[in-house]
DNA sequence: TATTGTTATACTCTATAACTATA
DNA sequence: TATAGTTATAGAGTATAACAATA
């Protein structure tokens, strides 16, 4: 009876899934003694600097929301504002060691939480629902201007 | 040079595509004067009264973080508590009739954004893509014993 | 004893508005 | 003037611990 096995539209499958994937994420930052948005902001800084306002776009956050989020990883010794040497106004927010490993670390972790999930399947779908997927996201890049 | 067309693993596909979905469901709870958490909630009322434990089981919250956010949202007459008739140490969320529209509306607004990108790709894709997202849904749930 | 829900407390997260400094 | 970032403020979200009432 609680077994409802209902067909779902792709539209409320992707819902459902980025639940799942936010749960999963929430638990990993939380191994790591991160908050979930702090563990995206030191994502976020894995293949370099970014500037306050870049970061600001880039988690949809205002840039105050941004200012505060950067003064407790820095606090915590995982991130540290250094002065653009182009535009005295700007600082590029830089991961310290301790931070590119908890960064690692969450994300490796996640990664194969998520394996585990995918691993069941035959490897002809998953390569085409990655193309399809990654189409989506390329769909909504040219929509919405945003670079995810 | 800035385009980078680089080939992401099933994995990170689907954490990319959980940001896209959290994006959409943010912008559309603001337009609705909602937080994304209050929507959410909203949205789990839908089929039938839930109790505060459930809520705290399907939101992966603790009980006293659903006591305030319930809260907020009973005071802006989205929902009701409800007396359990069976367990009288419980209540039963319930929606109001202005709860009621405001869920439905997010929920077909968040449906109609996420089919625009959809909509694009073939039919065979999405009847193939929706089919193994549930696998993996599934997959989800027997592993963890979370019902979503 | 275990479970349901609330309260008290302390953080974190977030937006708005006003501000400083640089471009 | 416009942009980069901060500060001040207020409210929302969250967890921990302690509690009351019911099962």
């Amino acid at each position: 009876m609680t077994e409802t096995t209902e067909t779902l539209s792709l539209a409320e499958t992707l819902v459902r899934l980025s639940q799942v994937v936010q749960h999963v994420f929430a638990e990993v930052s939380r191994e790591h003694g991160l908050t979930p948005q702090q563990a995206q902001l030191l994502c976020r800084l894995v293949p370099g600097p970014v500037r306050m306002a870049d970061l600001a776009r880039m988690l949809n956050l205002e840039k105050s929301s941004v200012t505060g989020l950067v003064d407790r990883v820095e606090n915590r010794g995982l991130v540290t504002r250094a002065q653009d040497a182009n535009d005295r106004r700007a600082c590029q927010v830089t991961l310290t060691p301790l931070g590119i490993k908890l960064a690692l670390h969450s994300h490796s972790n996640v990664m194969s939480r998520l394996d585990l999930l995918v691993n069941g399947l035959p490897s002809a779908d998953t390569d085409q629902m990655a193309s399809v997927l990654a189409s989506i996201l390329a769909q909504y890049s040219a929509s919405t201007g945003h670079r995810m």
